[in-house]
DNA sequence: ACCTGAACACCGTTCAAGT
DNA sequence: ACCTGAACACCGTTCAAGT
């Protein structure tokens, strides 16, 4: 029998999949804008136009990455009993997913109506039929779950990038906008110097979830 | 008395406020990869680095230009009597604007907890309040409604982009996407599938406004 | 079929030098 | 105080040339 050579070497020869993961890679760990051709070549060991034998450009390459880990996400987030409560699990599970990616969320929206966004508006949809939502609804009523969830997704990157390129914490990142917020014209923003104290207290995961409530209330309480 | 010189020559000289509207024109008409310090220089017959006098950087004039039709945006939308209707009206206000300036979509989320995102948490929020919304679920209300806003703001937002960059109209994506739909896995996608005739026949404008009664319904039918 | 890596056509941003 | 514009340090992408 032959013998492995005892030094690692790359054995597997360079495929879309080693390029994604490897993406995935630099991107969970040092953000979105470490993310480069010539970084992800060099992680590879290979040249920089190599990769476009297997990735159409970056948007593809961010687009595959984003799929890849909303895949997994969502495979985890079996069907149980009751519709609405697995919409808070698929919910959380996206939560959960751009916490753990914070890219993912800007990578979400840019996919476009293609890929990641088909998996979890599948999923979704699923859930709002076995809600009882007539026919003609069930469009409005997913795109509205969607449209929540991926706002949500959004600011979540938003802030990720915004903290990370201040090189501050998101507590840091949360208290800067809440003095900002107490600092404002008394005038003419009431309310958002009220909010101020709310920012500072709240949950992101609890207030997220507290929407999804909102609307699955109003869901259950259509006319 | 003194005359005006008859050739049109640049008598204001440079200003934040000069270079902001320059920005907006830009983008309005070319898009947001358009828009580049060097573009914008020439347009204002002046040099690249000078604009960085008045502006700190490529975030801040996009985040400026966002404010900028944000508060011309809200200032049309004068509240009226009943909280429902005015939070309906900004929405409103908000989705013509995003059809009107397609790159706002993308600067609203991007630009954080500032800005133009303060202008709109403090007009829903005066309506959730007027709404009767308890003081303890008002965060969690306006945070549902602007996240919702800002969903649908991304995904229009994205369209544009690839609908600019495919050389397509907006019925032409439409369509293209319909089309994708109807092509997945009858097993895998069957509620994906079966969306894919909404889709086509669907009103961004009227999806967009029942995602909103939807979540006021939510909230007016609060334990 | 797949990989290499130099080259191209850009970017945002800086900064000495001017007025 | 404000403006100039060349220069710097990058990008994504292409493509002749290799294996």
């Amino acid at each position: 029998m032959d013998k492995k050579p005892q030094t690692t070497r790359r054995d597997t020869s360079l495929s879309r999949e080693r390029i994604i993961d490897a993406a995935i890679a630099i991107l969970d760990a040092e953000g979105e804008s470490a993310l480069t051709f010539r970084t992800l070549a060099q992680r590879l060991s290979t040249g920089a136009g190599a990769i476009y034998w297997h990735v159409a450009d970056k948007q593809d390459l961010l687009a595959a990455a984003c799929d890849a880990v909303t895949a997994q996400t969502l495979a985890a987030c079996a069907p149980g009993a009751a519709p609405e409560a697995d919409i808070r699990a698929i919910a959380s599970g996206v939560f959960d997913m751009m916490e753990a990616h914070p890219w993912a969320g800007a990578a979400l929206i840019r996919a476009g109506g293609q890929g990641p966004l088909v998996r979890i508006l599948e999923s979704l949809g699923r859930q709002v039929q076995a809600l009882g939502v007539p026919d003609n609804e069930q469009w409005a009523t997913v795109s509205a779950l969607l449209n929540y969830i991926l706002g949500v997704a959004g600011q979540n990157a938003a802030n990720m990038q915004i903290a990370r390129s201040g090189g501050i914490e998101r507590a840091g990142l949360l208290e800067s906008v809440a003095a900002a917020w107490s600092g404002l014209d008394a005038a003419r923003y009431p309310f958002v110097r009220s909010m101020a104290g709310s920012l500072r207290a709240h949950d992101d995961r609890a207030d997220f979830l507290a929407g999804i409530d909102l609307i699955l209330r109003g869901i259950r309480s259509r006319a």
